[in-house]
DNA sequence: CTGTTATTTATGTCTATATATATGGCTATT
DNA sequence: AATAGCCATATATATAGACATAAATAACAG
């Protein structure tokens, strides 16, 4: 809470904003006074009015505009943030214990789809990765991966034996483009073998490409556990 | 691109800066010299540094504490940023063409599970609502949703026969608290025959709880067709 | 050696001011 | 009536300096 009658911080200033907007005083669509004119009302100045502005627009709640003013967002196109943590982290959260398992390691010549998926030449080796994740000795997530070694040549040395190919690439490869997608997938037999699952039984699956500076990285397909949910709150 | 040889903007700064962790010449869990010294090198001042720094931290790249200083983050816990549009301006994102249909719509007790998860009051009344939306007229989602009258009573006068409640909530409720998960489903024969799917498919799932001052305003399911796949970029 | 206190330091934030830039609206021109 | 050019204005960003605050380190007391 703001002190008693002295300046107020950004983050009250964004307090107030936020609850004339969500109390309606400043409806949909329209224009807030400019910041010079909330800087006097707050007796504070433009510079933290700015800041205060400019992090609800960043948040969704507002639109700016030079010249034309800052006005209320009618339709809340506001951002779902999704962190996306190690797994291990993921599953330390919610203090079960993570155990990993290597299930398959192999060199071969990315398949077509992959190639034209990551703009591979021809022909060109992968290295081919299948395991599994686990809290507390229960089935997590079945991750199906493949690596290309032109762009990071030190996977080739990697055994995964100990620890999973996505702690390796986090350390190792600072990304810097990443596609994410989420679907919904049938679990065919060996997937459903994986997860202890019904075969057909519905699985929550993520597909991610990493790219670094063009060049993709890596392809994962990661399937999860029955029952898993991604839940964000804002 | 920065200006000849003149001051460097924090975005400059913010590019130097990412370009330093990508390539390695600041490494994960290293410390960063000090927004003065920085502010030295790249010819700005520390408040310019400070954002640059400040919005890298926001985005995952550093880790910075007062008085110990601004750390590399070795394991870049991104966030990635679903926005959550309106369903017909995400259909007519993709060129198709919007259809909204509604099928039921019917005030009734809520069941003791909605009860339960939005904290109502017992045997109160809520409006049940189910519609669908199309794409170029093939099933896009299957909506079904709950909406408890007690917190918006306009409610009442809404027939939801030409639009849905998405668009009615959005433009009526500035909403102040959202959770929202995701998960994948079966098909059971009803979802089925909506989504024109086979019955057992697997399919991608939205729950989404809609808070006004603490108070549940609506709970809605949303079953996307067979194919659906949420992605982003980052 | 241990626990407490004081000091130092890097970041966090605010103030005051200045310049830059986009753009809505006005005006003059075609 | 449409268009091009200009101007006023609100936001975008930069600067310089100050005080606030958290936390690592050093100094100190028991």
């Amino acid at each position: 809470m703001a002190r008693s009658h002295a300046t107020m911080s950004y983050r009250d200033i964004k307090q107030v904003v936020l609850e004339r907007i969500q109390t309606g005083i400043w409806l949909p669509d329209s224009l807030l006074p400019s910041e010079m004119e909330l800087a006097t009302e707050f007796s504070s100045t433009r510079t933290t009015v700015n800041r205060a502005l400019r992090e609800l627009a960043e948040e969704g709640y507002l639109e700016r505009k030079r010249r034309a003013g800052t006005r209320v967002l009618n339709s809340p196109i506001r951002k779902a943030n999704f962190s996306i943590p190690l797994i291990h982290d993921e599953i330390a959260a919610t203090g079960a214990t993570y155990r990993y398992s290597l299930v398959e390691r192999s060199l071969q010549t990315a398949p077509s789809w992959l190639s034209a998926r990551l703009s591979l030449k021809k022909d060109q080796d992968v290295l081919y990765v299948r395991c599994m994740h686990y809290a507390n000795n229960a089935a997590f997530q079945f991750e199906v991966r493949w690596i290309v070694p032109e762009v990071v040549p030190e996977v080739i040395d990697e055994s995964f034996e100990q620890s999973g190919p996505n702690d390796w690439l986090v350390r190792k490869i600072p990304f810097t483009n990443l596609e994410l997608s989420f679907m919904a997938t049938k679990a065919d037999s060996e997937i459903a073998d994986f997860l202890d699952a019904p075969v057909g039984d519905p699985i929550f699956t993520a597909e991610r490409i990493t790219w670094l500076r063009g060049a993709a990285v890596t392809y994962a397909k990661l399937y999860f556990a029955p029952g898993y949910r991604m839940t964000t709150h804002l």
